[in-house]
DNA sequence: TTCAACCACTT
DNA sequence: ACCCTTGGTTGAA
């Protein structure tokens, strides 16, 4: 049989071997099997590791004694234990892990798709060529590899389903299904008739991807038919769960994926950055992990699974995680971890001249050119490149990503703005970006497979040593250094006007550190704002200003908040908006009564009732479970106004409500209807001068001051 | 008026 | 299934 070529996009472990399923070249949607025993590894005590042996040999697995490579400890005789079938490892695991807990074990816990591409060379979403007999892969080769700017598209039949209407609101109508132009709506009831309706519509597109809005938690549990494209196997639900990441508690509904097709959740999946459906394949590509599986995780599992295929391919034993309880940390500890990256603190005030300059990437950068991993000793801190010494684990994954995203970027800079493939390109650097940031807090992470707080802690301490550097160049060059923040610096000198102006610098800073650097933009004026406390002290991360192009930025202030009301967050735009006119810092007050005019005309719009209600609402994650607040914020208070209504919640979870006079103070949106009477107008009138007060505010005071002389 | 609790920001 | 700290606002004491 001639050989196959195509797209691998499912793999899975059969009920025997593993399944995989090729976009074929032909068109054809193709179910393959092939072999694939799996083998784990377990070291520690002798007596114990015979009593393991004995466990294993009784089951039927295939035993060897082996010397392997520990990241940490070096070569150690391990037991390995391979499985033919691929499924029934995760329950022998578990078994085996219960009944010998102190035994440290290895590649358990791998993820297939890696193994997979550990030992084909080949991935998902990638091209390979397969030779089959029947259905049975014979041999398998890639044909290309993540790691190319301009793979071919993948022609994937692309399936949307959404309801008319957020069903945790009110039952939706109508199941609205789109498919290239065809376009057309399902009623839900009778529920009988639409489950045929909707059976038929999958069968006859066969979508390589079903995108839902609420599939996950409402539309996919509900079907009593077989979504997926391989018949043999069962939707695959999880949980809904809350847990905590990224310094808060997140709330994940349930889950469905497919076998031989995707689904993805719109509203419950890719919760992270902004890159979109574009950077979901484009991180399930360089990761290896699923497409399902990307979608619905954070980039740091992405990263660890790229840690994981690093180690597999040059021998090193991936690790179990055991997960370690929270333990209260030492002063010791304390006093270390406080080391965080460079914050100086801005001198306060508007300023003139200024340009913004960005270290790209500046932890991963570190990481590689300073061949920062758990696995080395502590690097010189003074900068001499080690350049005998063999790449650790953690450039190792890095390298190709820096290099990638910064081709992506490069080739980003070449295309004009409006260019559809613009995007495309955005959202990929966008979601490489991510892995890249999250690699650097995984060092520093308690249970990460290949972190060491010494790594992290190293990579911070070079950050600030860099940025001093360059802070030093700067001044050597007659520049102020207004302001230094994590990577970046904001930098002055009169009659720089323009970003020629500042090359020299970058040039000079670049070459002395070795991390690539950008311009970030030059300001007309830019604005370090001082605390509302004490106006004395200067808050490094709350600042505003307008580029020579008329482009705004801000950072901390409440436009940047989720919790600010679009009502606020709309005047104080509309305020900055106004101010950014002015050209010149001299010409800022003259744009200050046209400020003042818009806030008061959009209070009077509140007044008079013509504010559209969904600019009111306000939206705030439960930081906990409802019973468990001391003084229930509005949120809660929300919270307990939709369970009254015989409705659910659970801590992470996001509430949306209007505040409102009288108690409870507020109204959750979704639970009956608004008295639009009862509006707390006053409050937000308050909050958005509040809003519209740190913009001009700061700006008033601070031109009295310059005016005043006091910066002379 | 003071202070604890709560929420979200920075990258 | 990421590290850290911090400011601003609210409402109880």
């Amino acid at each position: 049989m001639a050989p196959l070529t195509g797209w691998l996009i499912d793999l899975y472990p059969n009920e025997t071997d593993l399944a995989l399923w090729l976009l074929a070249d032909s068109g054809e949607r193709l179910l393959l099997r092939m072999d694939f025993p799996i083998t784990f590894y377990a070291a520690g005590d002798f007596s114990a590791l015979r009593q393991a042996w004995r466990f294993l040999r009784d089951k039927g697995v295939i035993l060897a004694r082996e010397t392997r490579r520990d990241l940490f400890t070096g070569e150690r005789t391990v037991l390995a234990a391979t499985v033919p079938r691929p499924a029934s490892l995760p329950e022998l695991f578990a078994e085996l892990s219960a009944a010998f807990p102190a035994l440290d074990y290895y590649d358990a816990d791998v993820p297939l798709p890696l193994r997979f591409a550990a030992r084909t060379g080949g991935g998902l979403l990638g091209r390979c060529r397969i030779d089959a007999t029947g259905n049975r892969v014979a041999a398998i080769e890639a044909l290309d590899s993540p790691w190319e700017l301009d793979p071919q598209p993948i022609p994937l039949r692309v399936l949307e389903l959404s309801p008319d209407v957020d069903p945790a609101l009110r039952p939706p109508g109508r199941l609205r299904v789109k498919y290239g132009r065809v376009d057309y709506t399902i009623s839900l009831e009778p529920f009988q008739s639409f489950e045929i309706a909707l059976h038929a519509t999958i069968h006859q597109f066969d979508p390589d991807l079903i995108l839902s809005d609420y599939g996950d938690t409402w539309l996919l549990p509900r079907l009593t038919f077989n979504p997926n494209r391989d018949p043999a196997k069962d939707v695959l639900s999880r949980k809904a769960e809350s847990y905590f990441a990224y310094g808060q508690v997140v709330y994940r509904g349930s889950q469905v994926y497919l076998f031989g097709r995707w689904h993805i959740d719109r509203k419950n999946a890719m919760l992270f950055g902004e890159y979109g459906l574009e950077g979901v394949l484009e991180q399930a590509r360089v990761t290896g992990l699923g497409v399902q599986e990307m979608a619905r995780k954070s980039p740091g599992a992405g990263i660890t699974a790229m840690q994981m295929l690093t180690a597999l391919r040059t021998g090193v034993l991936v690790p179990v995680v055991k997960q370690q309880a929270e333990s209260a940390k030492t002063l010791d500890e304390l006093i270390r971890a406080d080391k965080g990256g460079m914050i100086y603190q801005p001198l306060i005030g508007v300023h003139e001249h200024v340009a913004q300059i960005d270290f790209a990437s500046m932890y991963p950068s570190i990481m590689v050119n300073f061949n920062i991993s758990p696995e080395k000793k502590g690097p010189a801190l003074s900068g001499a490149t080690i350049g005998s010494e063999v790449e650790g684990l953690i450039p190792q994954t890095l390298r190709p990503l820096l290099e990638k995203r910064l081709a992506l970027k490069r080739r980003l800079a070449e295309l004009d703005p409006r260019d559809c493939r613009a995007k495309s390109l955005k959202a990929r650097a966008a979601a490489l970006k991510w892995l890249l940031v999250v690699c650097f807090g995984y060092l520093g992470y308690k249970n990460a497979r290949f972190g060491k707080i010494e790594s992290h802690e190293a990579v911070t301490s070079i950050s600030r040593e860099l940025l001093l550097q360059a802070k030093e160049t700067a001044e050597e060059l007659g520049f102020t250094v207004l302001h230094m923040y994590i990577d970046c610096l904001f930098v002055q000198k009169p009659g720089c006007e323009q970003a020629a102006d500042f090359s020299p610098l970058l040039a000079a800073i670049e070459q002395q550190t070795g991390i690539p650097i950008a311009l970030e933009g030059v300001y007309r004026w830019v604005a370090f704002l001082p605390s509302k406390r004490d106006k004395r002290i200067p808050v490094p991360n709350r600042y505003f200003g307008v580029f020579l192009d008329g482009e705004i930025k801000y950072r901390g202030i409440e436009l940047r908040r989720h919790d600010t009301p679009p009502f606020v967050a709309k005047v104080q735009l509309a305020v900055l908006q106004c101010l950014a006119g002015a050209k010149t810092l001299a010409q800022v007050q003259d744009y200050i009564p046209k400020a003042r005019e818009i806030v008061e005309h959009s209070n009077r719009e509140l007044r008079a009732g013509r504010v559209p209600l969904e600019d009111l609402v306000i939206t705030q994650r439960l930081s906990r479970d409802v019973n468990a607040y001391k003084f229930p914020s509005p949120a809660a208070r929300a919270a307990r106004q939709w369970i009254d209504a015989g409705k659910s919640v659970a801590p992470g979870q996001v509430m949306r409500f209007v505040f409102t006079r009288g108690k409870p103070g507020v109204w959750a949106a979704g639970v009956g209807e608004l008295d639009e009477r009862t509006v707390d107008v006053g409050r937000y009138i308050r909050l958005s001068e509040s809003a519209a007060g740190t913009i001009w505010g700061a700006l008033i005071e601070l031109i009295k001051m310059v005016t005043d002389g006091f910066h002379l």
